[in-house]
DNA sequence: ACATTTACCGAAAACGTTTTCGGGGTTATT
DNA sequence: AATAACCCCGAAAACGTTTTCGGTAAATGT
C-alpha cells in the first residue's frame, strides 16, 4: 500500500541504501551485477523515488508556477497550454494561478508560489499593477521569473512579448490600404502598456499615411466586454456617420461592433470595415468572419518556459540571471470584415 | 539570500529548534515570553517553513492535480477556474495537465501526478479511454480521485456530473414546444458516455411527445469543429429540406450550423431553429444569438474539489473513501436562434 | 522537610534521498 | 614481498521540520 523506499529494497537485497541509490543512478563504482539486481527489483516493486526527499536534498521541485490575469480567456489558456507542454518536455509540472486583474491578489498568489519553493515563475502582470517591488523582491531572493505579454520594462528579467505597437500599426495600415478614410479606434483599460502601445500603433499608422488624427474617434472599453463593442457601435455611428473603419482593441469587442453595425443595417465591410486583435477562436465563426491580428499564445507560453529554463540552469551553475527579451511575430489574418486590398499599380 | 530556517532562529536566540518549532505553532508547553521572542524574530527574518521538509514529514503536499482533455476550451477552463479557487480557499495549489483526448497521455500524466506525491486528483476522462485499470490502480493505492463531466460508473469514486440525458431532453423539448416538427441531431464522437446520453435525451424527448424517430436525422461530428457544423448544415438541408430544428452536441458546431444556414438563405429561427449545448462565451455574440444549455463549469470544478477534500479528510483519519455523486443542474438559455414558446392554453 | 505537581525546554528520531569519503579486499606492478 | 592501483561497497551526514519523551528546576502540597 504505502510507497516502496530505497530502504525496502536495500533490506531485501541485504545491501545498503547508498548502494541501491547509486545502482539506480548508474554510478560507475557499483558492480554491474549488483546494478542489475537492484534495477530489476526496483522495477518489480514499482519503486519511484520520493519527490519530497529529493526536493529537500536537491532544493529543486521540478515544479514551476504560472500566474495570469484570467484563465478563462482564449489567449491566456493558449499561453498556459504552450507553457505546460514545453515544461513537461523538460520534466517540469505547472501550477496555475490567477490574479483576476487584482494587485493584491498578484502579491498573494506570488507569495503562495514562493513559499512552495517552486523552481520558477511565469508571470503576466495584472492591469492594476503599477508598483513592482513585490516582483523585484522575489527575483532578488533568487527566484527565476519570466514576464510575458503584460510586462513592464521596469523589471530586469527575461520577457516574452509581442510588439503591440507594430501589430496595431499593421492592423490600421490594413484598413488604410483597403480604402478606409476615417478610422475609429476602440481602446482598452487605460493603464496597461498594451493599451498605450496599440493606441500608438494606430496613431503612427495614421501619421505615416498622412491621415488626420482625430481624438474624438477614440472610444474606450474599460472591461473589454462584447456588450461594450455593441454599445459603442451605436455611439460611434451617431457621432461620426462617415466612419468607414474600426480597429478594436480585442476580438470580443470587435464582434460586439459587428453585431451593433448589423442592427443598424450598416454593411460590413462595404460601409464600415472592422478589424480586431488576438484571433480568438470565435473570430472565424462570425458573419462576416473577422479580420484580426494573430497573437500566438501557444508560442508565447513555450518561449516563456524556455527562457525560464535558461535561468534555472544559470542558477544551478551559480551564474547570474539573463534578461533576454523575445519578441513573437504577429500577423494580420485577413477575413471578410475588411475589404480586399486596393492595387494602385 | 537563502531561506531562513528554524535552526537559524534557534541559534540567534540560543534555544533549540524544537522550541522554535513549537513556539511558532503555539504549543502549550512553551513560555509566553519565549513564544513572543521567537514569533517576532521569525516575522522579522521573514521565516517561512520549508515546504519539502514539511511534506516529507507530514506526507502531504497541499497540492492537487487536475487532468482535463483540453485546457483551451471554454467549459474546461471554467472547471479549472472553479477548482483552483475552491482549492486555494483551503490552502491547496493546483497542477494542471491535459490528455488531448489520448489514452496513453492519460496514463502518462496520471503517473506524473502520482509520482509527485500530490494529495489528490480531479479527472475528466479522455474520449478514447475505455479501460480503467490505470485509474482503479491509483485509487487502490490510496490516492483520492474525483471524476467530473467525462466519467464512467465503472470506477468507484466521487463524481460530479451534469445529467446529460435530462439536459438533452430539455433542449429537444424546447424545440418541440416552440413548434419544431422535424428535428435533426448532430452528435459527437461515438464512444463517450456524454455522446450517448445526449443522444438518448433527444430520442426520449421525441418519444415523449409522440414524434417519429428517424435515424437519418442523426449526423455526426467526430472532432466537434466549427467547420463540421458548417458542412453538415448543407448536407442536412440537402437530404431533408423540411428540417425545422437542429439540436447540436456543442455550441461550436451549432454556430457552424448557423453560418451554413445563413449562406443558404435559410432563416433562423423562422425556418430552422437551432439549439446548442454548453453556453460558451461566443454563443451570445452570434446573429442570431444562440439558444443553448448552460453547463456550469465553474460550479463543477468547485464541487469536484469539495468532494476531493472530503476524501482527503477521510484519508487523514484512516477512514474509507466515500463515493458521493453530485449532479449539477443545467438549464435552457433561451436566445434568438429558437422561436418563442407556443402557448396552447 | 520531603514529596509531588507544574512549567518549560531540549535531545533525538523520523520522513527518504543523495553524495562524499574512506575502508577492505583483490589484482597488478616493481 | 612490498607497494601501488583498482574495484566495490557502506557509514554517515545533510536537507528542514515535527513530535515524542524525558529531564531539570521551581512551585506547590502535606
Amino acid at each position: 500500500m504505502s510507497k516502496v523506499t530505497l530502504k525496502d529494497i536495500s533490506k531485501i537485497l541485504g545491501i545498503s541504501t547508498s548502494t541501491v541509490s547509486k545502482a539506480l543512478k548508474n554510478y560507475s563504482d557499483i558492480n554491474v551485477e549488483t546494478k542489475l539486481k537492484v534495477q530489476e527489483l526496483a522495477k518489480k516493486l514499482n519503486f519511484t523515488p520520493n519527490a519530497f526527499a529529493q526536493s529537500l536534498r536537491s532544493r529543486e521541485t521540478k515544479i514551476i508556477g504560472i500566474l495570469v490575469p484570467e484563465l478563462v480567456h482564449h489567449f491566456f489558456s493558449n499561453v498556459i497550454d504552450g507553457a505546460i507542454h514545453e515544461a513537461e518536455k523538460h520534466g517540469y509540472l505547472v501550477i496555475v494561478l490567477q490574479t483576476h486583474e487584482c494587485y493584491e491578489d498578484e502579491i498573494k498568489q506570488l507569495k503562495l508560489l514562493v513559499d512552495k519553493n517552486i523552481d520558477g515563475i511565469l508571470l503576466s502582470l495584472s492591469d492594476k499593477t503599477v508598483k513592482y517591488d513585490h516582483i523585484k523582491n522575489i527575483i532578488d531572493e533568487g527566484m527565476p521569473v519570466v514576464l510575458f505579454d503584460k510586462i513592464t520594462h521596469l523589471i530586469d528579467c527575461p520577457k516574452v512579448i509581442i510588439n503591440d505597437r507594430k501589430a496595431a500599426f499593421s492592423a490600421t495600415e490594413h484598413l488604410i490600404k483597403t480604402g478606409c478614410k476615417k478610422i475609429a479606434h476602440i481602446t482598452g483599460p487605460l493603464k496597461p502598456k498594451t493599451t498605450i502601445d496599440r493606441f500608438m500603433g494606430y496613431k503612427i499608422a495614421l501619421e505615416t499615411y498622412n491621415m488626420p488624427f482625430d481624438k474624438s474617434l477614440i472610444y474606450t472599453s474599460e472591461n473589454l466586454f462584447f456588450e461594450d463593442g455593441y454599445r459603442l457601435a451605436g455611439q460611434m455611428m451617431a457621432e461620426h456617420p462617415d466612419i468607414d473603419g474600426v480597429f478594436a482593441f480585442i476580438d470580443l469587442v470587435a464582434i460586439g461592433v459587428l453585431k451593433g453595425l448589423r442592427e443598424q443595417k450598416i454593411k460590413v465591410p462595404k460601409q464600415v470595415a472592422v478589424i480586431g486583435f488576438s484571433n480568438w477562436l470565435m473570430s472565424k465563426t462570425t458573419t462576416p468572419s473577422l479580420t484580426t491580428i494573430d497573437q500566438p499564445g501557444y508560442d508565447m507560453g513555450k518561449q516563456a518556459f524556455q527562457l525560464l529554463l535558461k535561468n534555472l540552469n544559470q542558477k544551478r551553475e551559480g551564474k547570474v540571471f539573463t534578461s533576454e527579451i523575445v519578441e513573437i511575430p504577429t500577423r494580420v489574418v485577413v477575413r471578410k470584415s475588411t475589404n480586399a486590398i486596393i492595387d494602385n499599380s
